[in-house]
DNA sequence: GGTCGCGATGACAGCGCTGTCCCCGATGCC
DNA sequence: GGCATCGGGGACAGCGCTGTCATCGCGACC
């Protein structure tokens, strides 16, 4: 048992091991009797078939990549972790295995990563991770080499079509919306807003969602709106500008939780009590949201299932599933926690 | 260039594929120029060699497998992002990859993650993170079957030897001794703290250092310590524990950022400013510590470096090198935030 | 001068599977 | 009855490498 072969398999079935390959592969000709004699001799042996052989000699590798973005060391990117063990599930069920892999965004050494993935690995697909899910360099590299890509939250192009692949996403739009809306049921007029970063595409979806529900459609106070750039540290800045005006929003939201974090520290500085005297209020529930003082008042995206979605989009294809080439948007949903109240 | 194989080399080259794969295993036998012609040959035809081909005739896979836990929900665990990066770099560097699988502590289903990893991928060596490098009934089916372990923040045996693999940490007794110091230095005496999960090791080992550093081997007021389990919620009861005792403690140290955390979140709940009239300490710096308010105090770990060496020590191993069975202790630092000051 | 040793290289046989092609017997239909 | 059809299954040739062993010069050594 220490290493079975498909010959063995075959062996002891009784059978040719293309049978035996054929049984384990699902092809349709076998009978259900031979099909039951196979699966109980590869069962008795503990066989399991070799990936690398599998790959050598069909067409598919059993491989999917997830590439990170590296030199990101903001803590809004730890959803990386969720989407992967989303991803490691639908793997394991498919019988297909998660090979990480990241890139340096300074150093694009894209063609070699490129390589990589086509001629060593030949892995049936790549998950894109934000913001390599928008870089056209590498998206044109992949799919001159006919690499399967899913994005994750991609920006799409002006009639919303996905050229590059498929994707996965919540509706940015509905999810700043409805918080914004969250806000004024409990009272609020006056709130802030702080941007994400100007290159990804569900930053200016949230402004939208946020402006569309503050105003709709009507003028709009700039000094509401501050930039940011997803990053805790680009929020400092905004968050003061928006706190140390003479006429303080009762609340701010700002376009993601690490910047939202930010403001909680701004707030705390400033002396300002959260929810008290101003609430905050963010969009993605990291895993510190919760723990945060006060705990933040997000909305959640159901990362793992996003994940999963990704890797069985790619198995599936590969397993000759033709999909067309769109977008798979999930549900999201408000938590409210402790950072958002009534006005005083 | 759509794929290049070893056989275009050798005929670019002008030698035998046995020649190219010498050179480009860096195996002795190949003239200076040989080589030079190969190199030339491979970087023009843009080549890379097929790992599947590779694993399915060589002896070695290139492939490296990281367990994580599932069912992990817990903040702390994000740490993995780290050690992982850590851990691609390696194997970037030595022409590896990483591939990334997981168990449910709860379906211990050992035999199967253990056939797969052996059979299916056969990798060269395999990462387990805390609280699987202590899981006795893993270990030894890996054993069994002759992989390459390495532990990261193992439980060594009584006289301190690692039977099961290699490991990497920090000096966990150290860390919290020095943290405790530090408190002490600000005028502390009265230093609570919150213990970690009892079945791992660096949980012993830092309330060692604690109560090395307080008491000196002298006798310990035992209030001053309390039950966890290194996760923020396990820690909520024991803050609070702490906190509303008639003598209260003017600072908490507890065994890790997460728990630290809790502390944080229940002082604030209860009114105490932290750090004038709290100082609030842990160990880790997890993304988060840096961005709670007030930012944490705690004990840095070099743990993208830590995931470098482990990939790195499969990969000389498996190169050859049979290195010792041990463990690499890293240096780790005081991370002096704001949740830490003189008391009143 | 013969031959041993050694560095440099090639021939060849797989590794464990899948893809392709082929065979065989049982039906179905005219 | 003759012939096309179809379900079920095997033979065989690789996939792109590495291990093993053989080969070939060419100085060294007796």
């Amino acid at each position: 048992m220490s290493k079975a072969t498909i010959y063995d398999v075959a062996r002891v079935a009784n059978v040719s091991i293309k049978t035996v390959s054929r049984v384990l592969n699902g092809e349709p000709k076998a009978s259900p009797e031979t099909r039951a004699r196979v699966m109980e001799a590869a069962r008795t042996l503990n066989y399991t078939p070799s990936l690398s052989a599998r790959a050598l000699s069909g067409s598919r590798s059993f491989l999917i990549a997830l590439v990170s973005p590296g030199g990101v060391s903001d803590n809004a990117m730890l959803y990386i972790t969720e989407l992967q063990l989303g991803a490691i599930q639908a793997c394991r069920a498919g019988g297909y295995h998660l090979v990480t892999e990241y890139v340096d965004l300074g150093a694009s050494d894209f063609s070699a990563l490129t390589e990589t993935l086509v001629s060593t690995l030949r892995v049936d697909g790549v998950i894109l991770i934000p913001p390599l899910c928008d870089n056209p360099q590498l998206l044109s590299l992949l799919a001159d080499r006919g690499i399967n890509c899913v994005r994750i939250s991609p920006t799409l192009d002006a009639n919303g079509d996905d050229k590059w692949g498929w994707g996965v996403d919540i509706d940015n739009y509905q999810a700043a919306f409805q918080m914004t809306r969250h806000l004024m049921d409990q009272g609020h007029r006056d709130i802030g807003f702080i941007q994400g970063h100007p290159l990804h595409a569900a930053a200016a979806q949230r402004e939208a969602g946020y402006r569309d529900a503050l105003f709709d459609g009507g003028p709009i106070p700039e000094r509401l709106i501050q930039p940011g750039m997803f990053t805790f540290d680009s929020a400092l800045p905004a968050a003061r500008a928006l706190l140390c005006q003479k006429q303080r929003p009762t609340a701010i939201f700002a376009a993601n939780d690490s910047m939202a974090m930010a403001v909680l520290s701004v707030a705390y500085k400033m002396g300002i009590p959260v929810p008290s005297a101003l609430s905050v209020a963010g969009i993605d529930d990291l895993p510190a949201a919760s723990v945060v003082c006060p705990p933040l008042t997000t909305v959640r995206q159901p990362v793992v299932e996003m994940g999963a979605a990704a890797a069985r989009f790619i198995i599936n294809r590969t397993a000759g599933q033709v999909g067309n080439y769109l977008k798979q948007v999930f549900d999201h949903s408000l938590v409210v926690r402790e950072s958002t109240a009534p006005p005083a």
